[in-house]
DNA sequence: AGAGGTTACGGGCAGCGTAAGGATC
DNA sequence: GATCCTTACGCTGCCCGTAACCTCT
């Protein structure tokens, strides 16, 4: 008897599906199948009823289901409490939103190699709304992304918070005073989509009645609103943090308003799970870094 | 990380040594190192000093040791609790005392095979005082053995018991009348070496002054015990059930005398330990088969 | 037709056993 | 030198991934 088999049955059970098992143990649907057939044969029982779509246990499956999440929370307790954590190995899928690949994901990156030579990190770089559904599915091991969102029921926690700022091409020059919110709604707004915090603010605090709501151009692409502010067709929305060198280049600079703009604080997030230390590992480093990024780049403008 | 490695490890810890853990685990001692380097290399710790003879713990190792008998525990469980018996499989060391081959045992291998067509039973025929140890070490998994021995630090259940009798070849024409203890003491006694219940016993009732202890000759084969009675060396001591054959052809008989013996029992022993589900079950089917051998064998006489 | 599980098959590698090599008493 | 563990090495067999197939909606 394999522990790999049961915890491939394990996950089967919990996702409900062959596929998502697969995607959760970073294998092949076969290999799943294959697994679990022999695992039945080995055990001379039924686990699963899987002649329609949904799979149901069986009794002895159900009986077994207990024994392999025990088994699942033993082994992730030995990886956790026996284990050098230098050692932990594997690969991990990590979902990052934009913001953090242009501030200090090459800074984690880094360390990760540096502490974890073993682990192989997996990046996928999506919206925020994308990667929590992946979270959950099994899809994704770990994100870093805006949050932390409390009704989740993923475990979300703070990792950093970024100032965010009106950022504007010197070409549009405009004055270094703060402006108004007439001015300031004299060029189109580019900032991240609906749904998050900028847009629901602005739209609200910049709307009037005579002129109705501001100009707003939004785009999930953080590269895309640096250029399109660099281009001069509005202006940004951003972190200054996200954009270091732009700012230091004389490229983009900060533009004062009479509007203040809450934070906007990212999460690193993963799904609430009786396995992987490896998570718990970088979600300890991701927020050591991410706060020396903040403390480092203090001095910014 | 493998639920085999972590059995192996339990193994050599619990036995204080690499080669014990290999017997006990039907494979070789290289293997059995292999696996611990490995072991330790994944979790990047050492988990026993081993430069001198002794094997001990390391703090880590002693962690590891936990959990792994606890994963062994879950592991006998699922297969205890889980698992259709008839699929049951692997190799089990079988040691048997000879009265037991002369008895039941092909009926029990034959029951075995019928039932547990996937356990490989490897028997060893030995003399009780070698089957105990040799269950204590880890190199024999089960036995059927004079017992129960309560002082065991064994399991020890009561399988059977067979009525002790006088047995002599018609060659010696005794009389069919019981025989006095002088007309006994007139030919050597053939049985069981000491340390047994028959030698023991006898050699105290038929002690007398005038003449001193009775002649006795000790074998701890059975075969040899009943091939020199049948050549009329003396009257054997055996259980009657043991020479089923031998008294159907009137090669030998069974011989009243004013003596009571104690039945000698037989029981079914192995080491007290967290895990194998199997020598439970071939203890059960033991248990079966000599009570019905026991009932279909009344007759004899 | 598409989603999801099974079967078939070739290839890679983990892990075994044999055998030789230390180390320690 | 005996005992016990480690290292070396060739080989077997398990298990994986690819791909084709089946089945149900």
């Amino acid at each position: 008897m394999n522990l790999k088999s049961l915890e491939v049955f394990y996950w089967v059970v919990k996702l409900g599906s062959f596929n998502k098992a697969a995607a959760k143990q970073n294998t092949t649907q076969p290999a799943v199948s294959q697994r679990i057939s022999a695992l039945e044969t080995e055990l001379g029982i039924k686990a699963l009823h899987r002649s329609t779509r949904a799979i149901a246990l069986t009794a002895k499956g159900r009986a077994l289901f207990d024994y392999a999440e025990r088994l699942v929370t033993l082994k992730s307790e030995i990886l956790m409490n026996v284990a050098d954590k230098s050692a932990l190995s594997g690969t991990i899928r990590l979902g990052v939103a934009e913001t953090i690949v242009h501030t200090w994901l090459v800074d984690f990156l880094e360390e990760a190699q540096r502490n974890y030579p073993d682990i192989t990190i997996d990046v996928v770089v999506d919206i925020t709304p994308s990667l929590r559904p992946a979270l959950a599915s099994g899809e994704l091991d770990i994100a870093f992304l805006l949050g932390p969102n409390t009704n989740s029921e993923l475990v979300e926690e703070k990792l950093c918070s970024y100032e965010l700022n009106f950022i504007a091409s010197p070409a549009l020059k405009l004055p270094a005073r703060p402006l108004s919110n007439s001015e300031l709604t004299a060029h189109p707004l580019i900032m991240l989509p609906k749904l998050t915090y900028p847009y629901t603010y602005l739209r609200k605090a910049l709307t009037t009645i005579e002129r109705g709501p501001p100009r707003i151009l939004t785009h999930w692409s953080l590269s895309t609103i640096v250029r399109m502010t660099e281009d001069g067709f509005g202006i940004g929305v951003l972190p200054k943090l996200a954009i270091a060198k732009e700012l230091k280049q004389k490229r983009l600079r900060i533009q004062k308003t009479n509007l203040h703009l809450q934070n906007l604080t990212f999460a690193v997030a993963y799904a609430r799970e009786s396995d992987e230390v490896t998570k718990l590992a970088l979600a300890d480093l991701a927020r050591s870094v991410a706060k020396n990024f903040v403390a480092g780049a203090r001095n910014i403008d």
